[in-house]
RNA sequence: GGGCGAGUAGCUCAGCUGGUUAGAGCGCCUGCCUUACACGCAGGAUGUCGGGGGUUCGAAUCCCUCCUCGCCCA
């Protein structure tokens, strides 16, 4: 590859085109296809590393959100696959089977159309196409903002292949006696027409009412129950009236009847455990077919559960319901029918009261619509069996959860598991693979879509519903990679996979369940690591959301900025497990620290190549250590600190041994301290220092600028390599700058080594001092408002390292504008700093120092420093702390009281050669 | 009602298993267009570490309690 001349380096960086380029080109040397065959695995020699992306909807348009998940996982993907693993990021989308199909719906209603008008298949074709259109954008989208995915393994759950695999799922399940048809109560979305699982039905707290309902007992005049009830339009439902069999206030009533008012029927009292007496009036109306607590207590009584409400949510007599509802109520909303019977009950004279009542309403997920319960047959898999496994893996650290506090919802969850509702009344997604025979009520579960009863012979038909888009994406990890194939090489090389890096949101939907379905299907976890990541809110904490209009579209910022500073802010923002903030309405504002860092690195990579220039570079091994400056020996140092912090902060890729260890259990995935360090080493130590110092010896020609040359490619190579990870475009850009000759071994920085430290050199520290002083001088001179031009003499009295402060008097005096002097007096006005190395750096300022104002500076000083002397003094002098701590925290204290005593002596002789004053 | 978490600089957050004078970014103040960078450089200010109590030689860090705010589950 050519090298371009520096010259035409552009002083502006333009991020649209270097972002094209550079993605084109990773593209084009497949930088990013997994290569199954050299995974240790199958036979190969590298470590895999797995990612399966969490699958966005196939219909979904990028947001933030989408921007900070797969801005970790790229981190991630592209550090392990610079450290040398065969790396596999799997994208995809999912169907969303109630998302998409009501995308479809509003589409049809716009046009005048309902599902029912097209048929089952001309929706799913039209679904279909819809999907064929749209599904493509948001994985088009992730490029733009860097993503490292093998888009040649791309995967749908709608596809072929992985339709295979959640059929066999079913029948698997099925075979083992894990799935079954249930008929119960379970959650309806009267809007979305379909049943939802537990999770999918989301409560919120809400101010609601307590009605109290009298209902009369028979054959005692005057006499009656009153049952406390949030939804007194389910009472035409009602079969009984429960009291706890513990209650006295009631336990002669038990076995007698009450008539239910409006209705007038007749029903029993019964006496139940599920009657709380502490609650209401201890009294409680049961209603098996819409609720599910009184659902269980119904079987237990072997009651009648009519069914008065529709799937649209409106009274009728459904089922079993002989004439209850009566014919002014039929077909009236039940928020209305509620409305409706209280008005009636209190002409009645049978509302005794309503009280205000807070309590959990549960609403659609997917449409905010409060869900009703409903008694109804679905197809469920039986969990408790499922989860066992799934316990036991968080719980000897096979899998862990990060942050750690999310194990404990997780194992919560859990412990606590219900069956799982997987059937959907729904037209878009995979049908459930069960025949019925219409002549001998033969159930058949299949594979294989069948025409005749296997069993009789006779004609069948499908079940109607399709499956939870969960149950479908519960197998993503290893549907993915070939199952139910066992012999699928992908399969062999890259499950179970590393991380799952996600929202905490679906921890239950989505997470949980594929460590079940990893150990029911591949007999292992899915993954060693579940990340939980952060929302990103707005400046109110607000989530960010397109439908609340608060949103960032991060494309706005790739346009704006460069996807490399939306990429760096989000990284560096974002603590474990903690929340980032940004300003919808400041975007200028709110991604300043990556767009601020990007224009930083780009002009660092500038200068520092225009100042190396084009000639070859001598590799810095091929240099002997002598020749090295002190700032050399410094920022070579600090490489090797920056490369170990930013190791420890991502932390081990995988476990030492099969299951995470106490001491590993917790460490790494800190990409916030990654980033920052990372950022820290190029700016304030490279570029504000080492730069600086290396300015004279670039420009004079000479072995030394040979020596100054390959220490810059050295450090700024190592230096790009660590922030790839974060800013990818911009350090690519800048790296394949770097003089040819320099040993790259890699034709692509995305795909080039992992730096790793080197053996820090003698005397790395002593450049500290050169630091010091330099910021000293700095300080004096902006205390005492030393104009910027002018050079300042100043003089340095030392026995700590007088050699040293005399080779560097040159670069000192050069970094802070000043001649250095070693040694000497100053007479007259001057002004003083003590080094930490107690060194007195004396400046002669002339006119500008003012003597009174001097001794008060430096008499605070030496003020809170006896303070602080005498506080340790005390400390030392107690017995209890000598005796009581450890040795080395009192020889550390020690050290402390003899540095400061001897600083407090210096200050003492500063101000008093500083005259007669009261500035003790 | 049960469980979990948070409260540290104006804002967003680091400070893990107790041990220097509590940090970063953004913002703020002062001075600089010092020929890589004003998206920058140099300097600077700002914290009774939510309140109270306790353990300890020593507490932002451990314990108790209260207050405020989130999240999850009933």
């Amino acid at each position: 590859m050519t090298t371009p001349p520096t010259a035409e380096i552009p002083a502006q960086y333009d991020p649209a085109a270097t972002e094209r380029e550079w993605y084109e080109r990773w593209l084009a040397a497949d930088a990013f296809t997994a290569d199954s065959a050299r995974s240790n695995r199958t036979g190969g020699d590298r470590d895999p590393f797995t990612i399966v992306m969490p699958p966005p909807n196939a219909t979904a348009v990028l947001h933030v959100g989408h921007g900070l998940n797969i801005t970790v996982q790229d981190v991630i993907t592209r550090w392990r696959r610079m450290s040398g693993d065969e790396t596999l990021w799997l994208p995809g989308t999912d169907h969303a089977g109630i998302a998409t199909q009501n995308i479809v719906e509003k589409q049809l209603a716009r046009e005048g159309k309902t599902r029912f008008d097209l048929g089952r298949e001309k929706f799913v074709a039209r679904t279909t196409e819809f999907v064929t259109d749209t599904g493509g954008t948001i994985l088009e989208q992730l490029r733009s903002i860097g993503a490292s995915c093998d888009w040649t393994r791309t995967a749908y759950t709608l596809s072929p292949e992985l339709s295979v695999a959640v059929r066999e799922a079913f029948v698997q399940l099925h075979e083992r006696g894990l799935i079954y048809r249930g008929h119960r109560v379970i959650h309806w979305c009267p809007r979305c027409l379909t049943s939802l699982s537990d999770e999918e039905a989301e409560h919120n707290d809400e101010m609601g009412s307590l009605y109290h309902i009298r209902y009369p007992v028979v054959g005692e005049a005057g006499k009656w129950l009153t049952v406390a009830t949030t939804r007194p339009e389910t009472m035409l439902g009602d079969v009984a009236v429960a009291v706890n069999p513990e209650d006295p206030r009631y336990a002669s009533l038990i076995g007698k009847t009450v008539m239910l008012p409006i209705a007038q029927i007749e029903i029993p009292i019964i006496a139940d455990e599920h009657a709380d007496p502490e609650f209401g009036t201890g009294v409680v109306k049961i209603t098996p077919a819409h609720d599910p607590n009184d659902f269980e207590v119904g079987k237990r009584h072997n009651l009648a559960m009519p069914v008065i409400m529709t799937a649209e949510g409106t009274l009728d007599n459904v089922s079993g319901a002989g004439e209850r509802v009566p014919p002014e109520l039929r077909g009236v909303d039940r928020f209305e029918a509620r409305a409706r019977i209280v008005a009636t009950l209190k002409e009645g004279g049978e509302l005794e009261k309503i009280e205000p009542h807070r309590h959990a309403v549960r609403h659609c997920y997917r449409c905010g619509t409060v869900v009703e319960p409903r008694l109804s047959d679905q197809w469920f898999v039986r969990m408790r069996e499922l989860a066992a496994p799934a316990l036991e893996a968080v719980r000897t650290g096979r899998i862990r959860i990060l942050p750690e506090r999310w194990e404990a919802v997780y194992i919560n969850w859990l412990e606590g598991i219900r069956d799982w509702n997987i059937s959907r009344q729904l037209w878009w997604g995979h049908r459930i693979p069960v025949w019925y025979c219409e002549a001998n009520d033969c159930v058949t579960v299949s594979r294989e879509d069948i025409s005749t009863c296997p069993k009789c012979g006779g004609a069948v038909h499908q079940d109607e519903d399709v499956l939870d888009t969960w149950f479908s994406s519960w197998l993503w990890p290893f549907s993915t990679l070939g199952w139910p194939d066992k012999s699928a090489v992908d399969l062999k090389a890259f499950y179970p996979t590393d991380d799952l890096v996600t929202a905490p949101e679906i921890l239950f939907f989505w997470v949980a369940r594929m460590v079940m379905a990893g150990y029911a299907f591949m007999g292992d976890a899915p993954f060693h690591t579940i990340y939980l990541h952060g929302t990103v809110r707005d400046t109110e904490h607000v989530k960010m959301s397109k439908s609340l209009g608060n949103g960032i579209d991060p494309l706005d910022v790739v346009r704006l900025y460069g996807a490399d500073a939306l990429r760096y802010t989000v990284i560096a923002g974002m603590g474990m497990g903690a929340d980032l903030v940004l300003d919808p309405h400041d975007l200028e504002r709110s991604f300043a620290p990556g767009r601020n860092f990007a224009t930083k690195l780009w002009n660092i990579g500038r200068f520092l190549l225009t100042k190396v220039g084009d000639e070859p570079v001598t590799s810095l091994d091929a240099i002997d250590d002598s020749r090295l400056a002190r700032a050399d020996r410094w920022i070579l140092a600090r490489l090797n600190v920056a490369i170990a912090e930013c190791g420890a902060a991502f932390g081990p890729a995988r476990p030492e041994s099969r299951n995470w260890q106490p001491g590993e259990l917790h460490s790494g995935m800190r990409l916030n301290e990654y980033a920052e360090t990372a950022r820290r080493f190029v700016w304030n130590e490279i570029a504000d220092w080492y730069l600086e110092s290396v300015k004279a010896r670039v420009g004079t020609l000479g072995p030394d600028r040979d020596v100054a040359r390959a220490v810059l490619v050295h450090v700024f190579d190592g230096a790009l390599r660590l922030l790839h990870p974060v800013i990818p475009f911009i350090t690519e850009a800048l790296w394949q700058r770097l003089p040819a000759s320099h040993a790259k071994h890699s034709a692509l920085l995305c795909t080039a080594a992992w730096p790793v430290a080197s053996q820090d050199r003698i005397g790395a520290e002593e450049f500290e001092r050169v630091r010091e002083c330099v910021d000293a001088l700095r300080a004096m001179r902006a205390e005492h408002a030393v104009p910027p031009g002018r050079v300042v003499h100043a003089v340095l009295v030392t026995s700590a390292a007088p050699d040293l402060y005399q080779q560097e008097a040159a670069l000192i005096g050069q970094l802070a504008r000043a001649t250095l002097t070693v040694g000497g007096r100053v007479d007259g006005p001057a002004t003083h700093a003590l080094l930490p190395d107690t060194s007195d750096l004396v400046l002669s300022l002339g006119g500008l120092v003012d003597i009174e104002q001097e001794r008060r500076k430096l008499g605070v000083e030496l003020t809170q420093l006896e303070k602080q002397l005498s506080a340790l003094r005390g400390r030392l002098a107690s017995e209890s702390f000598t005796a009581r701590a450890p040795a080395n925290i009192v020889e550390a204290e020690r050290t402390k009281e003899r540095d400061w005593t001897s600083r407090v002596g210096a200050l003492r002789v500063k101000i008093h050669s500083l005259g007669a004053g009261d500035a003790s």
